[in-house]
Parts: structure tokens; C-alpha cells; sequence
DNA sequence: ACTATTCTTGAGAGCGCTTCCAAGAAATGC
DNA sequence: GCATTTCTTGGAAGCGCTCTCAAGAATAGT
């Protein structure tokens, strides 16, 4: 059994609150005295019990990641492990500790929302959440559990984080358009989520920047997977585009692939930029051009805001919406590189 | 403020003693007494307090995920989110939850360890090292504290889980040798992790059964990236071998850039394997033959091997291992299916 | 009908910690 | 030098829950 805070009070010959306060830095301690437990609590090894301690203060550092059921399909595509690389980076400065918390199904949500977010064991919730409309945030925001967003939250005044979605997008096809290319076809994402609603809004400024007329035929939906690209790249092709911005490098390698078994080039014949910078990104022959997103700072930057939330509750703005920078990788599936580069 | 029980069991008109009783499913209550504390819980939207409750039970309900720092950098690789998405499918219906325990240095696994792993909250550990000898395993050992390790601990008395390396790579291996190949080179992975080891040893076996005496020129150390991979390809070319086993896919694909710079073909001068079916695997062309683990399962598995510690540690056999079995997944790579596919 | 057994319930201690309060010690002001 | 303020310390309450214990109610046994 580990010690208590009694046993190393008796050990040093003091009270209880005593060495609570040396424990918690309270300045009121005799140096002396201070030294004196810190030698009992080193020796009979003591270590606060932390549930103990929640107990009363009510907090116990530990931060929720809910990752909704549509997601968790998804979970082979490098955006959830990089998000929890830089969520934990900054969590392991600032002393807290990150829950995982995973469904794959609705039933599931809800329980999981009464069991474990309504159980005192979680201080504040980032909730990674790509549709729309979930449903969870509308609880949270009833029960009062603070959380910050991950993506655009449909009301802005939730405290989110966010990447360039637009901005990255715009680039995109604006490097696109300087090459010269005019019929300019995107395979969007799922309609209902926000970062392909992002992405697509941001190739419709490029176009409109440049005056061109938005051609409905060049538009088509695909849904974030390789298969859904071969399927968009196909209805796409009768419309004659010169160049594809696919919403992500994983639809973009479904239409590279469907583009070789029709026999075009890339980027000879049709000219190809993605988006996320997978890792298959450039493993794939032409290696793609993509947009590239800050992914680890965006799940440092969560937990830093959440945190924030959780200590200054009167500090905290009424909108709070971070967006953070992408940046275009040009390679050689666009074409660029052998149109300047040689 | 949450509702507590005492307000519960004054709203049904019983004890705080009879509303615990209810809550635990305890035998001995009247029938109507119990539903009518159902009902209170229910009126006033009561949620038993987590931390109050371990408090006395000395549970929580939490299990840790240990990434150690070597690994974290490697954790774009598929492995880690499949493992946690099969932990958390156990998890949530053995109504456990993770915490996510990552670190960058081993100065963080020192502190995480005083911090986290000794502070009552977590019950036990999953500890996911691929390295040989992690001083982890050894303190969580002299504490006490129940774990499960993934991969191949040092000391086979320490309960695991595994996925049949030895196994995967001597059956990928003979299947090269069953196509005709006899000079056959493997790209090893880092000697000191186990999963290296494993799969060379498997290489070891392979050409053991076929009679074929080891050619160290034909064995060359990578150290799981593509860089790695295209390095040894290049230090192995001079061995003249006609087909390469490479310890992961990541690597595989670094030899397959080499080879195609080199001006050889795929699998036509050289037959080309890999391990682990990552998404890359089969988005390069030609598509990676490779060995498909069951990693969802093994996190899966390794939850409930260490709710099953937790719960009896009485019917615990001393040595605990289990192993899964693997897949080899055929594809172009190793030219089987140029040869009898059409 | 009376005793022996089992059910049902509430009182109360206690898990390990923080924190309020009050008392005594030390420091300061005039 | 004495009253007043500030430091330092210990006592004790209490966070919300579980669980033992004992008492009273209900049931069974003869």
C-alpha cells in the first residue's frame, strides 16, 4: 500500500495540512519545516493520491478526445494520430492527462455521454468532430461540460480550432489556374461535412478571383475514400477538365488510379492536386501535389485553448475561433515541376 | 451542481445506504422501494460521482496506453490508431476507458511515470514497446502495477499479446521460395526491436526449411522508414538477389523507388514482399504483396487480457502470451499473379 | 404461539485529500 | 513595552461514495 499524507505528517513530525501545503507550494510554510517533509515524503516514497484529490477540488486534469462514430472509420487516415501527437505534446507540458474516447455507434455516443463525460472523471472535452450537425455538442453545451471544437462548429460562438480549409483550398486551385489551366473539375468531400463544404468554398473563390463562371459539370461529390475518387474521376471525365483538385489525396489517388487504367497521363494529360499530405501522398507515382495542414499544432492549440477555458472561465471571449495556416507541397502530379522545374 | 445522493435518497424517502444499494444492484431491496429510487434517480437526472466512488473502491475504471518515446515518431505508421481503435471497441463495452500515455523523451517517461502511472488513477497499463529491453517494464513491475505488453517482452513471464512475426514472414518468404525464387535478400528492420528480430528469424526458418544455406550478403538492416529502405536496396543490388522479403511496407516501398530509378522492374527482375499492409501497400504500383496483421484485434485483446488481470489475479497462470495469427495478402509485387493469375 | 432464521433498512465510519478556522508565535508600529 | 498585525501551525469538517454492523421487520419452523 502506498503511503498517506498522515504517514509522512508523523514521519516529519508535523500535521496533516501541514504537508498538504508543502505539497501545493503554499507560501505560508517555515523553510525549515518545508525541508523537513520533503525528506519524509522522499523517503517513504509518497505520491498524492490523486483521486483523492479530485475529490475536493473538483478536477482532475484529465481531458476528453471524442471522436464521433463516423469518424472512427476513418481512423487509418494519419489526421486522428497526428491530432493526439500534438494534443499530448502540450498535455504532458502543462501536467494533464488525455482520455480517449471512441464509439461506433450512436447508442454508444449516448452512453457513453452519461457514463463518462457526466462522471466527474473529465475536466473539459475536444471533440474532433467532422459533420455537421452532431448531436453531442448540443449536449454538452446543456450540461455545461466545457469543450472546444476541432473543425468549424456550426454556431461560431463555440470555442474552436480550425485549419485554413478555404485558404488551402483557394491556393490550391490558384496554382492550378496560373499554370494556365481554365476547365478546372474538384471531386468534393461529403456534403454534410464542414471541412469539404471548406474546400469547396475555397474552390469556388479561386475560380470567381479569376472570373471564371462555375461550371456545375465539373463538380462532383465523392465521400473520402479511394473508391469514391476512381467513381468521381469517371463521372468527371465526359466534362473534359485539364486539371483535378480532389478534396483529399486519398480520392485523389482513387482518380489517379482510374485515370491510368483509362489510359491519360498525369499530369501530361489531366493535371492532379490533393489535399491532407498523406503519407501515400508520396508514395504514389506521380507523387502528388497537395495541401498540407498543420495537423499537430491544431491538437496542441485544443488542448492549449481548452485548458484555458478550464482555468479562466471570466477571461474567455465570447467567440473564440482559431484558424491555422495551410501550405501548398508542390510535387509532380500537377505539373508544375516540369513546366519550371528542369 | 450535480445532484448527490443524498439528495436522491431524500427525494425517495429512504437512506443514502438504500439509493447505493440500488444503484450497485445489490439483492436485498424491496421491489417497490428500488423502483421507486429509480424514479428519483431519474427526476433529478442523478449520475453517481466516478471519483467519489473510486475513492472507496479503489478502481476507476481506467486503463493506460503506453506509447514510449521511440515509437512515437512512428506514429503516422497505421499501427497505433488500429490498435487503439481495437482497444476502445473492447473498452467501451467492458465499460473501461483509456488514457492516452505518450511521450517524447525519456526524461517525460520518468515523470510520466511518478505522475501518472503511481497516482491511483489508472488501474493498469497496456504497454505497447517494440524495443528489446524498456526500463518500464521493470518499475511497473517492482510497483506492482498490473500490465500487458504488445509485442515481445524479454521476459516471457510477463503477460502478452503479439501478432505471429516469425510466422507472417517465414510464410511470406516461402511463398517467394515457392515461386521459383532461391536468392532471395530481406531487408531487416532495427535489431533491437523485437518485431525485427521476429521477422528475420522467420526469413531464417524459411530458407532452413527450403535447404538453403544463409548468404549474409543478402541480409542488410533498415530502420523502418522509406529512406532506410531505399539505402538497403541499394547496398543489396550487388548481391544479385532475384526477390526481396523487406520488414515492413514502408520500407518495401523505399526499395521499390530505388529499383525504379535503378531501371528495374517490379516484379519482373525482382520479386518484391512486405510486412504489415499498410494503405501505402496497395496504392503504389505495382501493388505490395505484404502481411496483413490483425492489429484491431490484438489491441482488442489486449484490453481484455488486462481486465481479466485485474479482476483475478488468483486464476492468472504464471506465463500469459498470446499470439495471432497473420495473412499474407498476394498482390502484384511478387509476381504470383503475372505468373498464374491471367 | 413462540423461537430461529432470513430480509430489509439506516446509522456511521472511513477512503485520502484540501481548506476553513482559530490559536499561538513572531514581527511590527507607536 | 504594549497593542496590533502578520506568519505559522494544527484541528476538524467535508468532498460523495461504499460497506460493515446492528436493529427491526418479515418469514419459516415446530
Amino acid at each position: 500500500m502506498n503511503p498517506t499524507l498522515e504517514q509522512v505528517a508523523q514521519l516529519a513530525g508535523v500535521s496533516r495540512s501541514t504537508v498538504s501545503r508543502v505539497i501545493n507550494n503554499h507560501p505560508n510554510v517555515r523553510p525549515e519545516v518545508r525541508e523537513r517533509v520533503w525528506q519524509a515524503i522522499r523517503e517513504c516514497g509518497y505520491r498524492p493520491h490523486a483521486v483523492a484529490r479530485s475529490l475536493v477540488t473538483r478536477r482532475t486534469g484529465i481531458l476528453g478526445v471524442v471522436i464521433p462514430e463516423s469518424l472512427t472509420t476513418l481512423f487509418t487516415d494519419p489526421f486522428f494520430p497526428l491530432l493526439l501527437r500534438g494534443a499530448t505534446e502540450v498535455c504532458n507540458l502543462r501536467k494533464h492527462q488525455l482520455m480517449l474516447l471512441l464509439f461506433n455507434d450512436p447508442a454508444g455516443e449516448e452512453e457513453m455521454y452519461q457514463r463518462v463525460l457526466r462522471n466527474g472523471y473529465i475536466d473539459g472535452v475536444i471533440v474532433a468532430s467532422a459533420t455537421v450537425n452532431d448531436p453531442l455538442v448540443n449536449l454538452m453545451a446543456r450540461d455545461g461540460i466545457p469543450f472546444v471544437f476541432v473543425g468549424r462548429p456550426l454556431d461560431p460562438s463555440i470555442p474552436s480550432v480550425d485549419v485554413d480549409n478555404v485558404g488551402g483550398a483557394r491556393t490550391a486551385v490558384e496554382h492550378l489556374l496560373r499554370l494556365g489551366h481554365r476547365r478546372i473539375a474538384t471531386i468534393a468531400g461529403p456534403a454534410n461535412m464542414t471541412s469539404a463544404q471548406d474546400r469547396l468554398e475555397g474552390y469556388r473563390l479561386a475560380l470567381e478571383a479569376y472570373r471564371i463562371p462555375l461550371d456545375e459539370s465539373l463538380v462532383v461529390h465523392g465521400d473520402y475514400t479511394e473508391d469514391g475518387g476512381m467513381l468521381a474521376m469517371q463521372r468527371l471525365l465526359p466534362a473534359g477538365p485539364t486539371a483535378v483538385f480532389a478534396a483529399s489525396d486519398i480520392m485523389a489517388i482513387g482518380a489517379l488510379k482510374f485515370l491510368r487504367q483509362a489510359g491519360l497521363r498525369v499530369p501530361e494529360d489531366i493535371a492532379l492536386v490533393g489535399f491532407d499530405d498523406i503519407p501515400a501522398a508520396s508514395a504514389v507515382e506521380p507523387r502528388l501535389t497537395t495541401v498540407r495542414q498543420p495537423i499537430p499544432q491544431l491538437g496542441g492549440l485544443a488542448v492549449e485553448t481548452l485548458i484555458g477555458l478550464l482555468q479562466g472561465p471570466r477571461a474567455r471571449p465570447s467567440m473564440q475561433r482559431i484558424v491555422l495556416p495551410t501550405e501548398l507541397v508542390v510535387r509532380e502530379s500537377c505539373g508544375a515541376l516540369s513546366a519550371f522545374g528542369r
